[in-house]
RNA sequence: GCCACUGUAGCUCAGUCGGCAGAGCGGCUGAUUCGUAAUCAGCAGGUCGGGGGUUCAAGUCCCUCCAGUGGCUCCA
């Protein structure tokens, strides 16, 4: 090495404000360990000059360094990042025809697609020997430039490497990393070596779409890191207590709804989830009337030619469930828009009618994919808390912020975390650019007006309008779409729709199509999931259970359920057919909000004795002062019992 | 729809080399009458997802269809 190459009076400057000088061979990993020594260990990369480079970076000129750790949204992805060519080294050891393609971190760990034919349990199994062999060698990550000609020799095999580096644009630089023996084409950086990666986790496996038509599928594996096994262990732990929160498990135990193969998407609602679908459209409903809503229902089937205006049956044909009957084709909605658009279009209108809002709660069915449907959270058939809101162009702005808030409120009450995202116009579309435009500006105006941060995803609206969408996860962080307001200039054109406004003249009015708690079917599996089957007392199936503490309690018990049942609450009195114990286990074990228990003492004195879930020391309360404190916490619609 | 995997009692699962269908929980019956997370005993419960094939013999091997799971694609 040349120790002219460099400048002698070179530094690196330190987010402290530090200057260490820095020789013609000195790395950022020894720039990083002298500025702090006892974090060092931490460090897995670096940031140099903002950019993020290898330890073994030798910047050999003036610049700003900062460290990268784990905590890094940055450093995570280098980890990520690095974990995926472990996984493709192990297999490529494993089932050596198999070709790497690309292997990025995502928002949650990382995937590594090969081109290679379909992969087994077998071939997982051998890839996790393979990487923890690599792991105990602690094989470091070594970068090298190579000129284009060498890059091509090293990836001759591999049409998709060979493709990737004729993308790269002429005069950047092209670097390859060797793990071991396995190298591959990348920009780095990445941590120093595979002990970084002892808490590495491979996830599961399957096919993706292939990367064109005709191509054969590509193999994802997919996985997350972590920086050491005991991160991977809690990592687990929390995701096993997930698996024992999903939907589907907790609905079963608590018998909510079932599914059954004959009808494959469709939900059976059994006694207690109907208690809960009946408790959210009363929630919804009386935010409707106090919103100036009216309640509609409309026909549930429609002749194709309905279908053919409103532009489904060229947009969403696929998805139709269709019937025919006297000679015509029916599909059978999947959407309430179209009932909504013939009640206002069934008579000459008046501006003064306008807001004009439209709720039905009809069933829907969209034939989705087999391979999509998942429990409660994507179905053939649902019902939606769906509205219709014929308006002027003047009223839009208003209307969505009520919207916003309506949303913002709903999810306070469910204390659930969610995300607004803005969708515009889908490469398939009704209508014309500036329709589009300035239905997206108005969503835009209307999130900022009303300070809702949201993220935008462009091509992603409905085929008629742009719409800002509600996420919410599930137990496991996926992400599931909710509730969506949709701002449509095209459906009440195609449908000729009118006002007279103070003018005289007709005009068309824009629709805003929209949902709050989007469908009762997805809406309570998340929620499911993020109460854990604890449900607050409004909403909770049995509110109450009354447990005598041997048979002579018996009439005592029933009596005093039937009295709060005439209160007002679900209550249930339990027989004593076990030990006291036990059926206390088993309804905490139902996550009943209230356990009451009585025994002579408390029918002696007139008292219960009250259990609430999730504090095991119970305690004596009247009667009375029972029936006001639970009926308060359901009237008010509170989480917590 | 695509790829892989899975499907045995109401639930969770075991079932070896192809050779009599099993357990725990739950249910029912009986005993126990119990004071805040599992009392004891007995009994019942099966088209081994459906169909076809190989075999003396199939839960087990092969083909096929269906459903579910995890992703992909797509969406409330």
């Amino acid at each position: 090495m040349d120790d002219n190459a460099a400048s002698p009076e070179a530094t690196a400057r330190f987010p402290d404000g530090r200057l260490l000088p820095v020789g013609p061979a000195t790395t950022v990993g020894e720039l990083l360990a002298t500025w702090s020594a006892d974090r060092a260990p931490r460090f897995l990369a670096g940031l140099w000059d903002g950019r993020p480079v290898d330890l073994s970076f030798r910047p050999g000129a003036t610049g700003t360094l900062a460290p990268l750790t784990f905590e890094d949204r940055a450093g995570w992805e280098i980890l990520q990042h690095s974990a995926a060519h472990l996984v493709a080294k192990a297999l490529v050891e494993a089932v050596p025809e198999a070709r790497p393609t690309h292997g990025p971190p995502t928002a949650d760990g990382f995937f590594y697609d090969f081109d290679v034919r379909p992969l087994t349990p077998a071939d997982i199994s051998e890839v996790e020997a393979g990487m923890r062999r690599s792991i105990e060698r602690r094989e470091p990550f070594v970068r090298r430039e190579v000129p284009r000609a060498e890059a091509e020799r090293l990836f001759a095999a591999n049409p998709h490497k060979l493709r990737y580096i004729a993308e790269t644009p002429a005069g950047e630089t092209i670097s390859v990393y060797d793990t071991g023996s396995f190298t591959d084409l990348c920009r780095g950086p990445h941590v120093p070596d595979t002990h970084w990666l002892e808490g590495v986790h491979v996830l599961g496996f399957s096919a993706t779409e292939p990367e064109a038509p005709g191509r054969p599928p590509l193999q994802r594996i997919r996985g997350v890191g972590f920086p050491s096994r005991t991160e991977l262990a809690q990592f687990l732990k929390l995701r096993a207590e997930a698996a024992a929160r999903d939907h589907r498990v907790l609905g079963q135990r608590q018998e909510l709804f079932l599914f059954d193969e004959r009808a494959p998407g469709f939900t059976f609602w059994l006694p207690n989830g109907m208690i809960l679908v009946r408790e959210l459209e009363r929630y919804v409903t009386e935010h409707l009337r106090r919103a100036g809503y009216s309640e509609v229902r409309t026909p549930l089937a429609f002749r194709r030619s309905v279908f053919e205006i409103s532009g489904h049956w060229e947009h969403y044909r696929e998805n139709f469930f269709v019937s025919e009957a006297d000679d015509d084709e029916y599909g059978w909605k999947p959407m309430n828009c179209p009932g909504a658009m013939l009640i206002f279009g069934s008579r000459p209108r008046s501006y003064r009618e306008l807001p004009m809002r439209l709720a039905e709660f009809a069933p829907l069915h969209r034939r989705e994919a087999s391979g999509t449907l998942h429990g409660l959270m994507r179905v053939r058939e649902f019902v939606q808390d769906d509205a219709h809101l014929f308006v002027t162009d003047e009223q839009i702005g208003a209307e969505i912020a009520v919207l916003l808030a309506w949303i913002r409120e709903a999810c306070a009450t469910f204390r659930l975390d969610y995300a607004f995202e803005l969708s515009t116009r889908p490469a398939s579309s009704l209508g014309d650019t500036a329709d589009w435009e300035k239905a997206e500006a108005a969503l835009r105006q209307a999130l900022e007006a009303n300070g809702a941060a949201y993220r935008a995803s462009p091509g992603e609206g409905a085929f008629y309008a742009p719409k800002i969408d509600i996420h919410l996860k599930d137990s496991l962080g996926r992400p599931w779409q909710t509730g969506t307001i949709q701002l449509d200039y095209q459906m009440p054109r195609r449908f000729g729709l009118q006002y007279q406004a103070p003018d005289g003249t007709l005009r068309t009015p824009a629709v805003i199509h929209r949902t709050i708690l989007g469908s009762w079917e997805r809406f309570l599996g998340v929620l499911t999931e993020h109460v854990g089957g604890r449900w607050p007392p409004w909403l909770a199936p049995v509110q109450v259970t009354v447990l005598p503490v041997t048979d002579r309690q018996g009439e005592a018990a029933t009596a005093i359920a039937a009295e709060l049942t005439s209160a007002g609450l679900r209550a249930k009195a339990g027989a004593s057919d076990a030990t006291l114990p036990k059926r206390i286990r088993e309804a905490e074990l139902d996550r009943v909000p209230y356990i009451l228990v009585v025994g002579d003492k408390e029918i002696a004195d007139g008292s219960l004795s009250l259990r609430i879930r999730g504090s095991k020391a119970p305690r004596s309360i009247s009667r009375a002062e029972f029936v006001a404190y639970a009926t308060a916490k359901v009237r008010n619609r509170e989480f917590e019992p």
